[in-house]
RNA sequence: GGAGGGGUGCCCGAGCGGCUAAAGGGGACGGGCUGUAAACCCGUUGGCUCACGCCUACGUUGGUUCGAAUCCAACCCCCUCCA
């Protein structure tokens, strides 16, 4: 393949990151003069970000490392509007206060990956509410509209997609390209930004900003796209039995984000290392030649070194032991969810599927039920029979507590109190 | 504003007077096989109750009927065409 000359751009193509560039050799290029800076937006729709934002994360901490300046774009004025991209329906709109509440959450995560601070290579955050809350409407239409035609626009996916489903895309929602755009003018300006990423849902967003700072200030622009993650099954990223994988830890425990690496597909495994993880390219290549059950160490690799950047060493290795443990030689790990019970109640006895309730394997008594009829709910390791069956002090194991299950992996204790 | 079509369970979608807690699919969960993987096979999939059973549910509100998701009326919302 070609040898380019930045850091930056061989890495991007070696580890996989790259999907689409507006001029792959310019800014291979150009990023190989010195440092350059590039911004990726994040809408605040959630308290969180999730798993499915990792991998523009990890290109932003990648890009920083190879020697650039990142630039953190929270959306607080877009997500006033509400992107299109990838929607089939609108989304209901968000009040101000909630959105900058999840800005407020989603802000957190990104001081894990990269560095912020004020010099050349520091990261940076802004929030494109600080100029869109004050534009005036007919100047700006008069300013910008001209560089927008509807031919085009009607031609982008996002809108082609809504139209024939024939879904509704309001007039708000179709103005959202053009303050994406804008947003980069706005950065290029402002901070002499200039490239554009995000993920591959976004190219049409991205070029449109890269064409009018090419229109407006006649100067050029990046944009590069990352691939949407799925697995090898297809799956979306982060979306799992209980919802999504939130990346605050108020939100997911620590634990479960490991056991989300932990449980990646075979086929994924040396992928996800690239991606998620800082680890040398030499060392990913032996690590993936693991074949059969070999590669079940790789994965807590994976899930350890994955989890170690999102909540720390510590909470990873604890992860990691709590596993172990587990599911190794089957006894507690430390961070299980852990319930309080009163000691009277067990003393008189808490009918099984009650108890399943309380430790929020299920979330009806209905489901607790069918859980124990399936013969999926274990007591102490010993599947239960009879969903009436009544739990008392009799059932505390040697460390004085009730460890229950749902199914193999879903575990919780249950401590008298 | 006018004409037509439509709003069903987590999602898609059938039903069009009683046999309907509502076909089928997807998803999800559980079991089996394995390796905490994938694929495959099987089961479960509104809530409450130990249970008989009760409650809630087919856009909303009323009505017809012994009986309505199904018929009627008004209203709300969406789509298409016309203005």
């Amino acid at each position: 393949m070609t040898n380019y000359r930045s850091e930056f751009v061989r890495a991007i193509v070696e580890r996989g990151f790259l999907h689409q560039c507006t001029d792959l050799e310019a800014l291979d290029e150009r990023a190989a003069q010195g440092p350059i800076t590039a911004y990726i937006g994040f809408d605040c729709t959630a308290p969180s970000l999730h798993v499915g934002s990792m991998v523009p994360i990890m290109l932003l901490r990648l890009f920083q490392q190879t020697g650039h300046k990142p630039v953190v774009l929270m959306g607080g004025g877009t997500t006033k509007v509400g992107d299109p991209s990838g929607k089939d329906e609108s989304r209901r709109m968000l009040t101000e206060e909630k959105i900058s509440e999840n800005m407020a959450g989603i802000k957190q995560v990104f001081s894990k990956f990269l560095t912020f601070g004020d010099g050349p290579t520091d990261a940076i955050m802004v929030n494109n509410d600080d100029w869109l809350k004050n534009i005036q409407y007919v100047d700006f239409l008069r300013e910008y509209g001209p560089h927008f035609t509807i031919n085009r626009m009607m031609a982008f996916d996002s809108v082609k997609l809504r139209l024939e489903r024939e879904q509704p895309l309001t007039f708000l929602e179709f103005n959202y390209m053009i303050l994406q755009a804008y947003d980069f003018l706005e950065l290029n300006r402002r901070n002499d930004c200039t490239m554009q990423m995000g993920g591959s849902d976004q190219w049409g967003n991205i070029i449109n900003g890269v064409e009018l700072i090419r229109r407006v200030d006649s100067k050029p622009a990046f944009g590069l796209t990352v691939p949407l993650m799925t697995t090898t099954s297809g799956a979306k990223m982060g979306k799992t039995a209980d919802g999504a994988i939130w990346l605050n830890e108020d939100m997911l425990s620590p634990y479960d984000y490991w056991q989300y690496w932990r449980n990646t597909e075979d086929a994924d495994v040396g992928k996800f290392l690239r991606l998620f993880t800082d680890m040398p390219l030499e060392e990913i290549a032996k690590l993936e030649k693991a074949e059969g059950t070999e590669i079940n160490e790789v994965k807590k690799i994976l899930a350890t070194a994955a989890t170690t950047l999102c909540h720390g060493n510590q909470a990873a290795l604890a992860a990691e032991e709590t596993a172990r443990k587990t599911f190794e030689e089957g006894k507690l790990g430390a961070d299980l969810p852990t319930f309080e019970v009163l000691r009277e109640g067990l003393e008189a006895g808490i009918t099984a599927f009650q108890l399943f309730r309380k430790a929020e394997l299920a979330s009806s008594g209905g489901e607790a039920k069918r859980l124990i009829k399936g013969g999926g709910a274990k007591l102490n390791d010993v599947a239960i029979k009879s969903e009436t069956q009544e739990i008392t002090l009799q059932n505390l194991n040697a460390d004085g507590v009730i460890k229950l299950s749902a199914g193999k992996k879903r575990h919780a204790i249950i401590k008298p109190v």
